[in-house]
DNA sequence: GGTTTCTTGACGTTTCTTGACCATATCGCT
DNA sequence: AGCGATATGGTCAAGAAACGTCAAGAAACC
């Protein structure tokens, strides 16, 4: 009784896997009755899974010959896996929105999982002390906890 | 007898060794139900012993086929070497001393450049955070300083 | 006896699935 | 070229299925 989400997921990374320019081209009513399941949740599915900040880009088109076409976000220089999570980031970034953040980045290979445990402890030894010691509000514990993370990955992807 | 809590802790631990890649993913509502109690309980388990100073990290999601993963990043070590570590950084008062403690870890090869960067660069961040924002005494500075790496240290087990 | 840790349950939030209804691109016919 | 028909894909809201939070009281610890 798998989820169909994940299902559906899955079959679109194969398929990306498989590709040799990374990008997939597909017809969502096809597959929507491959799954069986209603087309609305072919746009579920990449709504939450192939979003910018996992990597990816989704282009589509509607009537006949319509399509929706999927691509993996590539870098060339550093500078630019920079600007793309600092842009992702922003000045706020809530405590989930961090997760969700590092366990694309720890899928992706980007960061390992020592690393990522690092980063954990950092951001909420930060997030105690300024919330404990200090008292701030949320808000601004989302400031400081985003401006940490970013200056934390910049770090890394300058190696 | 507090023993619901342990239970849960050990069972957990022993789906742990078990498992190849140690990670293990489970249902919140079966586990509860395995030992009879609220599903909250789980939650405190989690929250009080599988933190990611202690070398876990948790990730759940909601929501149909919603799941809670676990997965053990430090090795585990025989405790005379965890006595060993705390013996060393227990010790420890000032940013100078860690900061030769890391350097003798990553000259021998226990701590990758890349950790020791954003060992560094959190070390930073909250120097000028607590500074800037909060205007402690250089003294003070030094203590949460030095309690953060500690905290690091800790996470990834080192030594 | 005071403090920390544990246990429970009420209430809150997120995620997934489905379906009705909306928007738009292409084609074929005049 | 214009226009309706057809073929796609998009949006939104409702309901169900998890998991999370928080606070109060009990138990354990010192």
């Amino acid at each position: 009784m798998s989820s169909l989400t994940r299902a559906i997921e899955e079959y679109i990374h194969r398929l990306l896997e498989e590709e040799e320019p990374e990008v997939v081209s597909l017809r969502r009513k096809d597959l929507a009755e491959h799954f069986g399941c209603v087309p609305s949740q072919i746009n579920y599915v990449l709504r939450s899974r192939f979003t910018p900040e996992k990597g990816f880009l989704v282009e589509s088109q509607r009537g006949g010959h319509g399509f929706i076409r999927i691509a993996r976000i590539t870098f060339r220089r550093p500078q630019e896996r920079i600007d793309h999570l600092e842009e992702i980031i922003g000045n706020v970034i809530s405590v989930q929105e961090v997760r969700r953040l590092l366990t694309s980045l720890q899928e992706r290979g980007i960061l390992s999982d020592r690393e990522r445990l690092l980063l954990e402890v950092a951001l909420r030894f930060q997030d105690e002390l300024v919330e404990g010691y200090f008292d701030l509000s949320p808000y601004k514990r989302d400031m400081l906890q985003a401006d940490l993370l970013k200056r934390l990955l910049r770090s890394l992807a300058l190696c």
